[in-house]
DNA sequence: CTCGATCCCTGGACGC
DNA sequence: TGCGTCCAGGGATCGA
């Protein structure tokens, strides 16, 4: 599940690959992902990847300016339009030979100026494509929260403890902080020994403050691991993650707590499945684990947990 | 402002 | 083996 060190990955594995590459036709199967289907066929053919950014779990490929029907390199802020792409739950993005047979379930091809093609593949179609013009992006870009690795301890704790959320909650929410989701919002908890269910207002300053720290942490980690790789997440390069191998919380029901021993559990707060320590981490008044159930999910999978 | 519920979607796990 | 059911979850949306 993409969260952003999984985005960070595939953004510097396409970085490497496709910048500086023109793209020449779109083809397009499924559209009901995509903001606008026919302005991709239409804007994006001509136009060079000049750059491609992450932005939370969203990805920004930017593309060169037209100008009276001449492609205008474009310089820094003043970039015109971009390709955003958003992996939802299981899409992935990646360029290869267009002679080679697709992956079913990819629903975008793009193709280049090299003889290879730019695929998005997305067996859920949670993930989202759009074309966006300067304006709307700006305006779509606005609506996103700091980037948890920009953003100072000073800061993060005053906005937390300002909020009548469930930490886990504010963590997640893109408005907030963009970029966390389930995983390593778990995680970062099960670190600073949060319970996800405490709301950000209770929070002391030196636990946000230390909340902080340990996100931080975890997602540097994560993406010198190249994320986490549970289900499906693969690179650009095709490869997967290897932070999975350093879960902590999430996943591990059942499982002994690798600071204490307890035994991990799991309850539903915001509306997500939370894993934590009930003794490190303990439960706020009303919360309750669930009861464990004996479904060994992540162990059956191959090649995922150590 | 924050909550839970519901929907989107498919594949994989699991029960019978 | 095959079918039904549940679950995973980011995000949008809606009503409480």
């Amino acid at each position: 599940m993409p969260e952003l060190p999984e985005v960070e990955t595939v953004a510097r594995g396409l970085r490497r690959t496709i910048v500086g590459r023109r793209i020449v036709s779109v083809r397009l199967g499924k559209t009901d992902f995509i903001d606008d289907p026919a302005a991709l066929e239409q804007n994006l053919p001509g136009r060079l990847i000049e750059a491609v950014e992450r932005y939370g779990k969203f990805m920004l490929l930017r593309l060169s300016a037209v100008s009276g029907g001449e492609f205008v390199p474009s310089n820094g802020d003043s970039v015109p339009a971009a390709l955003l792409v958003h992996l939802g739950m299981t899409g992935q993005i990646a360029p290869s030979a267009a002679a080679q047979p697709s992956e079913k379930h990819t629903h975008a091809f793009f193709t280049l100026d090299d003889h290879r093609e730019l695929r998005y593949t997305d067996a859920r179609r949670f993930g989202r494509l759009a074309y966006l013009q300067a304006e709307s992006l700006a305006e779509e870009l606005r609506a996103f929260g700091a980037d948890p690795l920009e953003i100072s301890a000073e800061e993060f704790a005053k906005q937390a403890r300002s909020r009548r959320a469930r930490i886990k909650s504010l963590l997640m929410d893109q408005g907030f902080l963009r970029g966390v989701g389930n995983i390593y919002a778990d995680e970062s908890l099960w670190r600073a020994k949060i319970h996800p269910a405490r709301l950000g207002v209770v929070l002391k300053k030196e636990q946000a403050v230390l909340l902080h720290r340990v996100l931080r942490e975890i997602l540097q980690k994560a993406i010198v691991l190249r994320g986490s790789s549970i289900s499906d997440f693969l690179d650009a390069e095709g490869q997967p993650g290897e932070y999975q191998q350093h879960h902590r919380a999430y996943g591990r029901e059942g499982e002994r707590c690798y600071r204490c021993g307890s035994v991990i559990r799991r309850a539903i707060v915001a509306g997500r499945s939370s894993y934590y320590c009930p003794k490190c981490q303990p439960a706020p008044r009303g919360c309750f684990a669930l009861p464990l159930s004996r479904r060994k999910s992540g162990k059956s999978k191959k090649k995922v947990g150590g």
